[in-house]
DNA sequence: AGAAAATTACCTACCGGTAGGTATAGTATG
DNA sequence: CATACTATACCTACCGGTAGGTAATTTTCT
């Protein structure tokens, strides 16, 4: 009984290759930007393959982020498990999601761009639950250091807005202007947010 | 005779139009996701007229970033003109940048989008330059705290990342989840910054 | 066990429709 | 009459999607 096909059979299968290609063709170009000859080609399989599979140019895009979405439920999930200071737990946070998006860099750079960009043709999708789920790990973190005296008990909410904001522009610059980025920057920028700007505050 | 447009003619010419319209689509729909034609019919001209005053789609594009950058080069130039310590000019500039995306939101929304997403077809165009304009007022302003004695005199560069940061994800937050969007919010995130996350951090 | 039927996984060739762009012929005004 | 502007009609290339077929595997029936 064969467990697939000719036991060798190193490479991905088409729907795998398809997954990948689109990922990264969605990334460069965008959704309207990119045709699905261009992914077939390049996925090295013909048309009706991606409409057997997915079955629109929609249904694989749907697809994709439904991955993402997994992708990032099993981070957040992972960093919740983490224990420490607020801030070693925030910056255990940044540490992870950056970690994750340097393994699917496309990935992230898809959604990113679709996140903060019009749809492009794409089908409608709430993009906000990513940023929902960000914003809900911060704010039990916080919550955590607010219980244990280590943080102003004021302002969750705005402390989680900075953290996020911060993070996010980390990311941003990262993948926007790389030769600007530093992955460094995020944890001086969170020091930095945790002891204030003003004179007079140096600890 | 045809009764086409009188001498007065006290609507938008044809360019205006083209303009102003290609501005609404690009934003809603993208670069690529938005055809010569749409924009055309809804500016309720032909198609030449497009071709004409501006010689291709992409030269249209082009022109309408012309704009932006001009509208972003005079908003900064007369932000720099405020006078007063360095939290009420960030949030004059803030407010002054809050102000021009109100009124020309469409357009900021089109910029937002191609500046973090992919060129979507669209022609090369170097959107770090909006970026760098805003870090480079930031830094202008914060040097003048640091000679007057008021903030720290680190780490020049680094505020003005977490300034632009909370100042671009407030905006970001305002173009994306407007209902979650609060214009006070970005004032608040300022003076927490200032003054510290840090527990005894109070003032 | 072995033939028949169904399912899986892919192909070539092509569809109607629309994309960006243009050739040409006007009209209005100085 | 020349320049500026606008309309109709049309081009080719490419779009997302499909019709119809096939080779190989798995399931069902006897």
């Amino acid at each position: 009984m064969k467990i697939k096909k000719t036991a060798g059979s190193p490479e991905p299968n088409a729907r795998e290759r398809l997954l990948e290609t689109a990922i990264d063709l969605f990334a460069e170009k965008g959704y309207a930007g990119t045709s699905v000859r261009e992914i077939v080609e390049q996925a090295g399989v013909s048309k009706p393959v991606l409409y057997y599979y997915f079955k629109s140019k929609e249904g694989l895009f749907l697809a994709i982020l439904d991955i993402a979405e997994n992708l990032q439920k099993d981070l957040l999930a992972g960093v919740l498990n983490s224990t420490g200071n607020v801030l070693d737990r925030l910056l255990i946070l940044y540490r992870r999601v950056y970690a994750g998006i340097g393994e699917n860099r496309n990935l992230y750079k898809m959604i990113h761009g679709l996140r903060s960009g019009p749809p492009q043709g794409a089908p409608g999708y709430d993009f906000t639950r990513y940023h929902r789920h960000m914003i809900n790990a911060i704010h039990k973190i916080y919550e955590a250091g607010v219980d244990g005296g280590e943080v102003k008990k004021t302002a969750a909410d705005e402390v989680a807005y900075l953290v996020l904001s911060l993070i996010d522009f980390c990311l941003h610059m990262d993948q926007v202007q790389p030769q600007l980025s530093d992955p460094q920057r995020p944890e001086r920028l969170l020091r930095l947010a945790f002891q204030g700007i003003k004179k007079g505050m140096e600890n």
